[in-house]
This record gives structure tokens, C-alpha cells and sequence, in this order.
DNA sequence: CGGCATCCTATCGGATACTG
DNA sequence: CAGTATCCGATAGGATGCCG
């Protein structure tokens, strides 16, 4: 009923907010292509610092929607990918993602309108 | 190429961080059934404080996913709708909001196996 | 009613250094 | 290679007070 998806009032994030924050959602969109591995994502995922990378995959493998694999060889080898649940998700994040992207050019017009009208 | 839509190394956020930030999504989902006044949608999102569903409105109005429609009368009454492109970003973020909270149980089921396994 | 301005804290997230 | 740990500045976001 609410339209709080969220749950306040709980410190650790939610599911939702794993998948559409920043690095959650470039995250699931680099894997929905193929597995990586943890330096070839951090190349991929462009900007995302070492530390979020892996915060981030943790959230998304706790939740169940990236699979980490990890081969006890030397040196490591740990290959991330989706899950059936997580290619769902990937699927629906991209549909809005490739949406507001390719409006990109609508919204900068209306921000261009906005601004010019003295919109703060 | 790069997954990253988001601009880095840009100061103000961007549109998909507008929508899929928590009270952007909130607040697309709220309108996507219907308008409402400042107040009605503060209480049809929960949780959210007058700063930030302000902020949000005006962050969504500017790249022109919400319509602000301000009569000047006194007591004064703004209404507050989607734009026809506010639509249908709302519509492709609903589908995946429905779907991981459709999901809820199968992510606490991998959560608590997680938790379980040590996992941290 | 529909906001804006201010203050203050918690969290985000980058840089750097270190480990197996 | 695949991370963890620590420090620290930037931002998110709540509380409060005020206004037309």
C-alpha cells in the first residue's frame, strides 16, 4: 500500500537500493553480458573505485543475484556472474536505463527550458 | 562502451540517479496513478521529509519527468503529475520495482544463507 | 498549504597502504 | 590477482524555524 519499497528505520540498505544505486546498477549492467573477474570489472565499471567494486558485489551476493566463484589456484582466480534471479533483474534495470538514456536528449532540453526560465 | 551512464567528475547528479535514487523512484511510483498536491504525496511516500521530496520534485521537473502545476489561488495549490516521458520512465522502474519486491523472499532466503556461511 | 534556509549528523565513497 | 583496512572529505538527508 505504502509506495515505500524500502525499509526505513533499518541501517543496512536494501535490495532495491543495491540494484539501482550507482555502482549496483553499472555493476549488474557489465555482468549481464558475461562473467568477470574482479580487476577486469573494476576496468569495465568505469570510475568504481576498488572498495565500492567489492562492497558492492557482497550486497548483490548476499541478495542473491551475482554468483561469486572462486578457484583456490595461485594466483586466485574468482569469476563473478549473474544469477537467474540477477539476469531478471539486469534485464528490467537495463530496460530503464537504455529508456533514460536514449532521452537523454529530451532532458537536456528540458533542463536547458528550466534553467533559462530562472528555475532557481 | 563504458557501463557507466552516469557522468563522474559531474558535481550535479544525473537523470537515472534521479529516478532510481530513493525518493525519485518513491516519488515516480506514487504518480504514476495519479497527481497529487505537495502534501498528499508527502504522505503517499513514506518516510520522506519536505527537503528531499522537495528536492526531488524539482530535480524531476527539471529534466521534465514531472509537471508542476502551480494556481495561484489562497490558499495556494500546486498539483504535481508525470509527463508523458515521466510515463514511461515510471512505467519501466515500476517493473523492476515489482519484481524485486516480488522476489523479497527468495533474496532473504540467500541472504540468511549467507549470513549463515560466514559470509563477511 | 507549499514551500525555502539553516544546521547538524550519518553515510558515501575516493586515496592510500597493506596482505595472501 | 583479489581483495581488506584506515583515513578523510563530500554529500545525503533529518530537524527545526520561518514565510507568503
Amino acid at each position: 500500500m505504502a509506495y515505500n519499497v524500502f525499509a526505513r528505520n533499518c541501517p543496512s540498505r536494501t535490495t532495491l537500493e543495491h540494484v539501482t544505486g550507482r555502482w549496483g546498477a553499472l555493476t549488474l549492467s557489465a555482468l549481464h553480458h558475461s562473467s568477470f573477474r574482479f580487476n577486469e570489472l573494476r576496468r569495465r565499471v568505469d570510475g568504481v573505485s576498488e572498495k565500492m567494486l567489492s562492497q558492492t558485489l557482497h550486497a548483490l551476493e548476499r541478495d542473491g543475484l551475482v554468483h561469486r566463484d572462486a578457484q583456490p589456484t595461485n594466483p586466485p582466480r574468482v569469476d563473478y556472474r549473474l544469477t537467474p534471479l540477477g539476469q531478471e533483474v539486469a534485464e528490467r534495470l537495463l530496460s530503464l536505463i537504455r529508456f533514460v538514456e536514449g532521452h537523454q536528449d529530451d532532458v537536456a532540453a528540458s533542463q536547458q527550458r528550466y534553467d533559462s526560465l530562472g528555475g532557481r
